[in-house]
DNA sequence: ATACTTTTTGCATACGTAATCACTTAAAGG
DNA sequence: CCTTTAAGTGATTACGTATGCAAAAAGTAT
């Protein structure tokens, strides 16, 4: 129950140096001699000192928190980037405050209010909308924002995604290189940038090559209403011959659970039945009993860009907001029919 | 760039009232008149005021921030945890401070160390082997620590498992109620107290129907090391027959990994060639595409009871450490072989 | 109305550190 | 040896809030 508090004056008393350049020993910027260095470290050792960095935060105005909001972990996706993302803060000496806003929209201004109260340095923002006044109240109060795997329009938002409309398009043209006539898609949350760019560019692919969708069902990015989405869509009244010969499904995680449905439930083989393909490229999606054709994320890409820009913005250099589209390369597995002659 | 803080003081200025009366508003204990409360809301709300966590930290030795240090999030059960976690100590005004500690165990210390730096009134640390000195460290400082998912003997740690002697147990008894009689076990990483334990507990059980472990092999808790560790026990030297009739996986990811190369690389039917067990029943465990047999370890429980702990902690009352294990029911799905007129 | 208790209030201080400033010491240059 | 410049140092202050203390205000009982 030592409630032992080590600080830099005790450090000083013992060194024989004043607080002042304890404190400078620890300051990157400052300058002290090799000598009080030395007898500062000495010290600081001895009796196991380390700088308090909420009091540095207090005089220095900077916190070295950065605030993170995320949705759900449930999609393996975003794990992943949070991991990467604390991996890469952290070497650049800034850690993560994590924030879950599960519930539904109406918390999310509240709970970044409770980040604001820890004075972090910059926001990042996963897969959720934010309200424009939160977005002036943050922009006003001087923090860096930074919307990773969401875009918004309108508010100047910096963000970071996937070529979610090239991506959608390449999934399409990959089925229709497949000879795939009906061709359904399963949507995502109505109201995510990425469902709706995803489904633009895949309907313009379509559109382009003469067609449209065939079916159309909502899924909301989870697996309990793809499901459903999927016997809709397959155990429709139609004749057996009139269903989907393939289906776009708008993110790995739902499409797992379409897969398994189509499979288990409905005894269809996939990819001689239906062509599945989806969005993401989770690590999942590379085991062997889903092999998920899939429009890969580059999570590795998409993190790096959310670091730097933030750190841009923190620094002062960049304070012009961006928006960033990563590349999203089709990675052909076996869930769907592999066009004759496809090597692209 | 308007970097406008607002504090306590202008506040106090436009309400008319003293500094200390505007803390004394937001300071949960202390004595307020509903006049001055009132008009320090008012004045707040016009300025858009919110209290400084971080000062209010320095002076009141609270900072409301919990550390949480964790290996790796591709462990399905990690990023649920996570979000269960966080969730419950932001009910109670905590937030979590997340630390990766990716690489070695040689970085852990210093992965505590930045988090000491940030002031925490207490830090979980999930899945990771604490150094004894650094546990001593945290003792003196007063920090309390919680172990998740992981026991440590000796330190005289708080720690929160799932009972992992009588899971194994439980699936050494299913296993063998189901007539199988040569049983593998692949192992996690042996540094593991949960690894131990369960392994502890299912030999245990197989020793006490008189029979031991047909084949054992070491997946470190890793996709990869389990699909060799697969490979070395189902493709030896040994005819066909030879190879084991069910296998124990230290837990649910690997499992994956070693169903997916028992059915798709070494073309074995599951349940009927080979019965999988294991244990953790993470969300994947009940896909159809798995439908794993696997015992569970109930995360709303254990959750609940390392927030539980580390807040009796945090406020004094029991200084006792405590161990807890939580009951781990065995969930029957599809992969092991149910025994005739199995129903507990 | 008086004396006494309880509540409310402002003042001053403390938390642990970084930054400013003026000052001392060391180095450099002739 | 003296002058000029640079580097290092300590005393002091500021960051934004909570809290002990004493004074003032508001009730309460006599």
């Amino acid at each position: 129950m030592g409630k032992e508090k080590v600080t830099s004056q005790q450090v000083a008393e013992l060194a024989g140096v004043s607080q002042s350049a304890v404190s400078r020993v620890y300051t990157p910027g400052a300058s002290a001699s090799k000598k009080t260095t030395a007898k500062v470290h000495k010290a600081a050792s001895t009796l196991g000192y380390r700088p308090n960095v909420l009091a540095r935060a207090m005089v220095s105005g900077k916190s070295r928190i950065i605030g993170l909001v995320v949705a759900y972990l449930e999609n393996q996706f975003y794990p992943d980037a949070i991991e990467k993302l604390s991996t890469q803060l952290q070497e650049k000496g800034y850690h993560v405050l994590i924030f879950m806003a599960s519930k539904t929209a109406g918390n999310i201004d509240s709970v970044v209010d409770e980040i604001l109260d820890y004075q972090v340095e910059g926001i990042i923002v996963a897969s959720v909308a934010l309200s424009s006044q939160l977005a002036d109240r943050c922009r006003t109060a001087g923090i860096p924002i930074v919307l990773f795997n969401r875009s918004q329009d309108g508010e100047g938002l910096s963000c970071v995604t996937s070529d979610n409309f090239s991506g959608g398009a390449k999934a399409a043209r990959f089925l229709l290189a497949g000879g795939h006539k009906k061709i359904g898609y399963i949507a995502g949350w109505e109201g995510a940038s990425t469902q709706r760019d995803r489904e633009f560019g895949f309907t313009a692919a379509l559109q382009q090559a003469g067609t449209t969708l065939y079916a159309r069902e909502v899924g909301d990015f989870s697996m309990e209403k793809a499901i459903a989405a999927t016997r809709r869509m397959f155990l429709n009244d139609a004749a057996i011959k009139d269903r989907p010969d393939a289906v776009f499904v708008a993110n790995d995680h739902m499409a797992f659970a379409v897969m398994d449905t189509l499979r288990f439930e409905l005894g269809l083989r996939i990819p001689e039945d239906v062509s599945v393909i989806s969005y993401d490229d989770v690590t999942a999606a590379a085991w062997p009993a889903y092999n998920l054709t899939t429009v890969r994320q580059c999570a590795d890409q998409m993190v790096q860009e959310t670091v730097r820009i933030l750190m841009e913005q923190i620094h002062g250099n960049g304070l012009q907001s961006q928006q960033i589209a990563i590349g999203s390369p089709i990675i052909v597995r076996g869930s769907a029919r592999i066009p004759e002659g496809w090597d692209s």
